[in-house]
DNA sequence: CCGATATGTAACTTATTGGTTACCTATGAA
DNA sequence: TTCATAGGTAACCAATAAGTTACATATCGG
């Protein structure tokens, strides 16, 4: 579960997963496009999102097809809809409107981070 | 989006959203009974939480009252399954039984959390 | 065979995270 | 006021993440 998670805390990750949803099959250099960076820098995303079962491959010839694997993203819609459904659009919803302030704006306006 | 994921990515800051979820309301310092590190270290991980407003704060003298905010999850559970739903047990799942390898079985030792 | 292509690994550098200790501010109670 | 408690900030340090260049391997098309 922690590597799920840790695999889509990337924007490049997530986009990865995009890219391959829309591109099903593309090697590693056809994503390596849609990036800035160099393509091991692509390489290495890919393993983590491999390590989290997000992205599989089949070999092919010198080219590896690359597919968005959506069962470990199950995991954690159940996760959530079995844990914090009673949430949803519960208390803690509605203390958006009585509460004072969130977390990340301090009030105290003596210092600024 | 990317602070919502970012927020959910260590496990400990997932562990605060279940502890809040049972304690709705606990204080700073009723969380840090939970953890093994410093109760800095808490506070930095609610920081985070704050900012992608999965946690709010209720002020109540010298204590904060501390509350899970389900609403961000709702954002990433319509996203995936807006953008993902297509692929839930579908060909990318199946390929799971057809394909030789993921692309996880390589070195890259244990990660921990 | 050869050279070009596609991918992967090793070693390294830098940026960010996650944690600490020490200190500061604010509130509640004696 | 004085002091303990609850919370937060500043400065710093260690571990990890994210990227790089250089090198290695494997496959395809002459």
């Amino acid at each position: 579960m922690d590597l799920i998670f840790h695999a889509l805390a990337h924007p490049a990750r997530r986009k990865i997963l995009d890219l391959l949803k829309s591109l099903p099959g593309c090697s590693v250099n056809d994503l390596c496009q849609y990036f800035e960076f160099s393509r091991i820098a692509v390489i290495k995303h890919l393993q983590v999102l491999g390590e989290a079962q997000l992205v599989i491959a089949k070999k092919n010839g010198r080219k590896r097809e690359l597919y968005f694997n959506a069962v470990p993203i199950q995991m954690i819609y159940d996760r959530w809809t079995t844990e914090y459904s009673s949430f949803w659009a519960s208390k803690a919803t509605d203390l958006k409107f009585q509460i004072e302030a969130s977390l990340s704006k301090s009030k105290r306006g003596s210092k600024k981070s």
